[in-house]
DNA sequence: GATGAATGAGGATTCATTCAT
DNA sequence: TATGAATGAATCCTCATTCAT
């Protein structure tokens, strides 16, 4: 007749394990980090965790997706559903998107790919499709629908989404590499921003 | 016709083994290769790579140092020396130099600063005090000084000279991690530049 | 009719290898003996022995500890607790405990310091701190006593305990060096204290 | 037409070599002494080591066997030339010997083979034939030779000259184990003569 | 389901020995 | 002779993975 004791729902399990997983890999990379850390930070025994995941390998793919799954479609749906003009889009939600990027697990996972990408060619072919594919293409989206409407000039730099990304990508790299150096990130990519719309507007 | 056994060839050593390193670690990073393997590629034993280098991880730094050095001197010397107007020299020497980075050895050092930056602090440093501090300060002096030639109108994007490098950071990312998918960063580049200097100009 | 692959004996796997690994240091000596071959006497894994053994350094320092511990400790009891008259004691319990130690572990201890204690002088200190000077005091104790209670006549040799100890340390050496030669280890010792008795008789 | 420059002769070769070797092994001991160690200490190449000894064992044959020779034959010598009384020459030449075994080569020798012999029986054979065997006869004789005179009684004690070594070698085996603690090494071995004498006087 | 003791292949490093020069 | 660059077998240690309990 005790009271039940409070038992974490083993559904929730595979999550908690990739994000143990995430922070651990963060910190120290995929190669130097062990099963057992994981486990232990996970609140979990090295056998549990081999019961969900059956090899090191599937785990990373597993916090891979993880990540991954559900953060571009935020922004996809954003870009669908705004009744803002384009380029208040690009200054609004879009900017204030880009901003946060550096800062979360994306670069981590960024980091992770960097390293670990070239044996596990799968994993880098499933992050194009769901993230970069669809993340650039909301992106020429937002250009060419400015362009549509007459706001935008068509012009290299609305054909190459990339441009946007590129800031962002030398912050997340930046901040892999020189963790102490600072570097005004913000700014960076506010910049870039202000440069681009200033030349492809019509 | 077999190679011979013993080449005696001392000075050369060094630089052999760094060269073949660098392949390897190009192809599988530097935690997935073995030291035997770096032996193998320069054609030497593993003793005698463990002459030159008492350990792995200084062999690592090596590799690091080896493509660094001399590298950036080239940029800055030609930014130092050019009698080129400065959209002359962004557009002819600084562009060229910035399309061949991708494809060359630094896009390998990145990579492995990346994967293994975080455990070699002092390597970060050192890439950092004499490539990117010296890189950027190069490019924020052609960028000054078309400001003081009055080519150039003083603005944010002037004071950003890792504008400049963004679009190089993002080709070589991708390289990485995207080894099949096409990218043209020429154009990507270029764009960034037109964009740029259009900005810029005074 | 094969051991069992697991055994899961947590609590007596330390004292399983430490015991292996004395026979393994004792026919061998430590640098002679192989990690694996420890665990191989011990029925254990390589692995194994490493999750509770660091290195094969500590390992070797457990096994000077296991060997030394409680040993002196019950000389020093009887030595505290005897009834007997000085001259008694020497002759019965002290002979016969002398007489033990050549053929016991302490017998292999010795020649591990004295092969590998340079590089370990904190287990040199280890064993002077808890086996040499408390036997010694022990000794010194018994003579002492004798001394004390008018039975002997207080002089150099009185106060050289390591006087006692020198046939011993000579038959250990002995039986290390020379395993095949016959030595009467028992004559030598009963000659020794026949002599320092004879010699301190008051 | 330039002077001839100092050569060492080649026929001093060896024996500067396993004086070098003497010098390393009795600061690492054996196994811890690279023979690239030994080479250097020599002032010679590897090879040329290797010119002279075969392996490291039969350099390690040869330091002990450089050490032993002509060594003990003095002191046979001593014994059988001299002129004085049983007692005085105990007390004296004797004495004076056993005083300073533990300071020279003698104790580095007892240290190699403790930590080594049991891999080359061979050379403890050559060492028990050449030092032990000897040395102790020499010391046998001279008891015997007291007891012939009538100085010396007959009894156990003139039959066990290992009571003389004991002494000294516990101060080898101190020495080595505990170079720091200090030890009265001569008393010690003054207060065993005294003993010894004491005992055996008719 | 959970646990963590146990395994063993894999990889870094050392060093006695060889041999072209 | 004399050198020291070169070799590779030997050995310590790690860590992903298994499995008895």
């Amino acid at each position: 007749m005790t009271a039940p004791r409070y038992r974490r729902r083993k559904e929730d399990r595979p999550q908690e394990i990739t994000a143990a997983a995430l922070d651990a890999f963060a910190e120290k990379g995929y190669a130097a980090t062990r099963v057992e850390e994981v486990a232990k930070r996970a609140g979990v025994s090295k056998g549990l965790l081999y019961l969900y995941f059956k090899t090191k390998e599937e785990l990373f793919k597993a916090v891979v997706k993880s990540v991954v799954i559900r953060r571009v479609d935020a922004l996809i749906d954003t870009v669908e559903t705004t009744e803002l003009s384009s380029e208040e889009f690009v200054r609004g939600p879009l900017l204030s998107f880009m901003k946060k990027v550096p800062a979360s697990p994306v670069a981590v996972v960024v980091r992770l790919l960097l390293a670990e990408g070239r044996k596990h060619p799968d994993l880098a072919d499933y992050y194009y499709d769901n993230v970069v594919s669809k993340g650039l293409a909301a992106m020429h989206r937002v250009l060419t629908r400015g362009v549509e409407r007459g706001e935008f000039r068509q012009c290299a730099a609305t054909e190459q989404p990339h441009l946007l990304v590129a800031p962002v990508m030398l912050s997340i790299v930046w901040g892999i590499v020189f963790a102490g150096k600072a570097l005004d990130t913000d700014a960076l990519i506010e910049t870039q921003i202000d440069m681009l719309l200033a030349n492809i507007r019509a």
